[in-house]
DNA sequence: CATGAATGAGTGTTCATTCAT
DNA sequence: GATGAATGAACACTCATTCAT
């Protein structure tokens, strides 16, 4: 009978990083950050505290895995075919991907809006989230610049804080925010002229 | 006949609780809600761990106070007249006015982000806020209604979550965004049809 | 206008003392004797906790204070004559007005029995309480050693014991113990041979 | 598989459990009860302040867990064969044994006068401390009935006010109480009629 | 005489992290 | 790999006591 091979081992152990990245966040979202702590999110997976420390080097890289994870997921909605050119298409599409993302996965985008405003959290993943997002905001000013805007930067910044605004009330009253109507609002907005 | 007088006494208790309150936003939002430690507050302040509590209950207490005071100076910009009926001059200097507000107060709407997502805390100014948001959010809905808007609720819905959203990035990076370009789409954005 | 005399001043400090005793004594006696904080005995005293400094050193003063009073009373109910000599009669004039004593001040009793269990106060009180106890302890074995007792220094100890076990008893449970079948239960067991 | 076996670490739990209600008790009754601090207890064991609350929920579940442990010793000396009927020998077999058990263990009777005062304490172990007594002093009351006794609640009520009053004298100064002279007083006060 | 603002050491409790097994 | 006993620094909060007024 031959050990498991190496493949087969890091196979496991991605499976379990990625169930306690999922049962963290739920922890998380759920009881507020410093309300989560390793033991409740340990127990809630169903494994040792000291196992944790074998797949997260401490709580913050813990967070950080989850939130990079959780991004990019968004990512792949946005410029779909990669060509770093946004047509208005494309846009529409990133808008209601966006949304529906929030909506299947309140409790990331929970977290994400925490993190947000946790600055020793923030600080520490704020490099590598700018690395993911640089590109986005790049091809976002091109496709308003293209577009004809006198100014695509505030374009950008404006239609970046409405989608995070949006977000966030929703998130805040799932049941009562009225999603398909602020949505078509959104898409009338950033209507081509 | 008391030593101090009882002036004198109101005097001091005015004083040091105000200044107590704005050293512990300063803190709360410099280093996030749980890294705040009444400890920490104490130090900043100056003043004794256990002076903390003649002034507050407890560590939520002085949190809803700051929130309460914070939001008091926002209320006075809005229907100036408090005659519950909205004009269009009135509403877009109520955003001129929140704007300015969030540009002249970082740490405190740095704050109450943070406290928007803090579930525990949250859940516990949540009433007295609502006293205060509901005549707000009424009034909104009366003005969107008489400018004969389909949906005033989903309408009111928008503009809450754009403000915040702004609010939010622009606390986020106030060096760079670009709040008077955003100011003046959001005003485009609220005129009469 | 002359201003108050010594005698005066004196009078009414004496009965302000004897106003925080008896508050305190309440407050120790309903609270437990560590939830009785100085505050608390201070604001139902209707006076400022500096105040109490001007009348007790410390709250183990206060303690003492309240517990030496409280036996001044019991000691007038034994040999009421003070020849020394307790005749049958005096015994059981004893035990009655004892448990009269206990019945209608329980709040005391509550409080003699905690201290009696808290090694630091009972450590400070003993030997002024020993100064106390001791004529009565020697006049009652000359009394069961007159009734003609074998042991007179066991019958006082068992005297002793159950006169407390009673007291204990009644305070735990004042409602339902049936203090006069038992007082006269006493009664016939120290009845002259 | 884990590292230590499941009954290594149930042998360790036992054992450190037992160790911390024992240093405990020791810390409670030499220092009273407000003064045994969870730090002073962990010291004393030789543990950090942490562990004690690997152990017990907190101080107060500890303190009831060292009461509940003691009463369990207790109660197998009285109707030793369970059937709910006590004859006399049992009962004398029961003095004899609880004042045994106190002369063995001074701190946790000193510990159990000091909780029966303890309102905040007593209150919370009141519930499970009378689902052990009921049964007791049913028993007790059958027996003093079945003796011919008019009034036997009276009698159970005295039995158990001599019993109490007489440990807390003894432990209160064990070195000169005339303990053994005051047990045959006992069993003669309660010999059949 | 009288006040109450102020202190600081103390309390019970939590928790990220380590490490022997 | 996997466990959970163990740590120790931190936390929110309390309170006897002092002292300027």
């Amino acid at each position: 009978m031959s050990p498991r091979t190496d493949t087969q081992n890091e196979k496991i152990r991605l499976e379990r990083k990625q169930q306690i990245m999922n049962v963290a966040l739920k922890v998380i979202a759920d009881n507020g950050f410093s309300n989560a702590s390793i033991s409740r999110i340990a127990k809630e997976a169903g494994i040792s505290k000291g196992l944790m420390y074998n797949y997260f080097e401490s709580k913050e890289d813990l967070v950080i895995n989850i939130m990079l994870e959780g991004f990019n997921q968004l990512t792949n909605s946005f410029d779909p075919n990669h060509d770093g050119v946004l047509t208005e298409e494309e846009l529409h599409f990133f808008i209601d991907q966006s949304f529906q993302t929030v909506e299947q996965n309140i409790p990331f985008w929970r977290m994400y809006f925490m993190v947000l405003l946790q600055p020793d959290v923030y600080s520490i993943i704020t490099p590598q989230l700018e690395k993911i997002l640089t590109p986005f905001y790049k091809t976002a000013i091109n496709y308003f610049a293209s577009q004809g805007y006198d100014d695509p930067v505030t374009e950008v910044r404006f239609f970046a804080a409405i989608m995070d605004g949006v977000g966030l009330h929703y998130i805040m009253d799932p049941e009562n925010f009225p999603m398909e109507g602020v949505k078509t609002k959104i898409h009338q907005l950033f209507k081509c002229k």
